[in-house]
DNA sequence: GTCTATACGAAGATAGAC
DNA sequence: GTCTATCTTCGTATAGAC
């Protein structure tokens, strides 16, 4: 194992997917910024293609079929989630402020894949993808696991959970012009984390 | 005025909508659970028809367009929601308690109408229909100022409302075993309103 | 690896019979 | 009010050229 794995312009799909990123990735990409901005609905094979800029043909070469596409949405999601979950347990400014300011659109690289990876997904979780929404159970119940396992009581853990949840909730779906870093925030996770420290 | 808008069995489309209910109210209960149970691209007009027995054609005398059909749902969830908001300020529970325990799978009538609504305009907003997105938008402003004119402090009143969404992306996107009154259910709503207490 | 052309079924909507 | 065609467009997928 050398280290390459050099991810190209990975994680930056800034200009609807108009990067020098290799074809398989920009077909991803576009994939998960439709679904995002659009809905599952107009996330068609034509609309990806489209965005990514080959023909149909040159997507069904990358992907064989519409499943094969959201299955390596789905592995992207798992990957992304695994290494998430390694940078809030190694969080200086603690588990629940981590989890809290990530739960919400970050200008960070790393931490802006996994917002939309998840997003989209969420998208998907709503048509009736066992395996999607499999897929989100087990991330929910690693970030419960992580931040008990950080010491919070259980119930409060619950709470953080679900004040999570429902930033994604929010984010999922439509404006939230929310920063990780505004005022409002900085409000929300000092009170999330006073009421956890007093349990 | 009279004292009738009997209702007829409305509110309970227990099975598949197989009810006794006039073809209009069948056809947007249908429509209803098919966006919960299978997500928006499961709700086409053909399912819609075959699940609220009628024809296609049939269906597009009461509702002339698929567009129409989302509007009449937009227009029972703001009904539903303004009931909903009265009953949440008379509550004798409070406020923060009534609003923690109705963010999940109620087996009361009234309620869970509403419940259904809401799932089902989420699965909606998450494509581009702007009204939805701003329907709900406009549902969350309302609850949230319900939350704060009973006197909660207005970042605990965020963080009510939070767990609220996280509540219904949960319940929108899959199995949530809980019910309203189960334990976790009680710890849940104990922990938020000590938290909202002490503030 | 990427393209064009084409097959084929599904989805929304219309027309007109009963 | 409800039904059965029927039309059209869209979405997925295949075949085969370059």
């Amino acid at each position: 194992m050398t280290a390459q794995c050099a991810e190209y312009d990975e994680g930056v799909p800034s200009r609807s997917s108009t990067s020098t990123a290799p074809t398989r990735e920009r077909i991803l990409d576009a994939f998960e910024l439709l679904l995002i901005n659009d809905g599952e609905r107009a996330a068609t094979l034509d609309a990806v293609a489209a965005n990514a800029q080959v023909s149909k043909g040159g997507l069904l070469y990358h992907f064989a079929s519409k499943e094969a596409l959201i299955q390596s949405l789905l592995q992207r999601l798992r990957t992304l989630v695994t290494e998430d979950v390694e940078r809030m347990r190694a969080a200086p400014e603690g588990v629940v402020e981590y989890f809290i300011r990530t739960s919400i659109a970050s200008t960070d690289t790393a931490q802006s894949a996994l917002e939309r990876a998840i997003v989209a997904c969420a998208c998907l979780a709503q048509g009736s993808h066992t395996d999607v929404r499999d897929a989100i159970r087990s991330m929910q119940a690693t970030w419960l696991a992580t931040i008990t396992d950080a010491g919070t009581d259980p119930v409060a853990a619950r709470i953080v959970a679900l004040v999570g949840d429902g930033l994604y909730f929010n984010s999922s779906m439509g404006l939230t012009d929310e920063t990780p870093r505004s005022q409002s925030m900085d409000e929300l996770v000092a009170a999330v984390k006073q009421f956890v420290a007093k349990r």
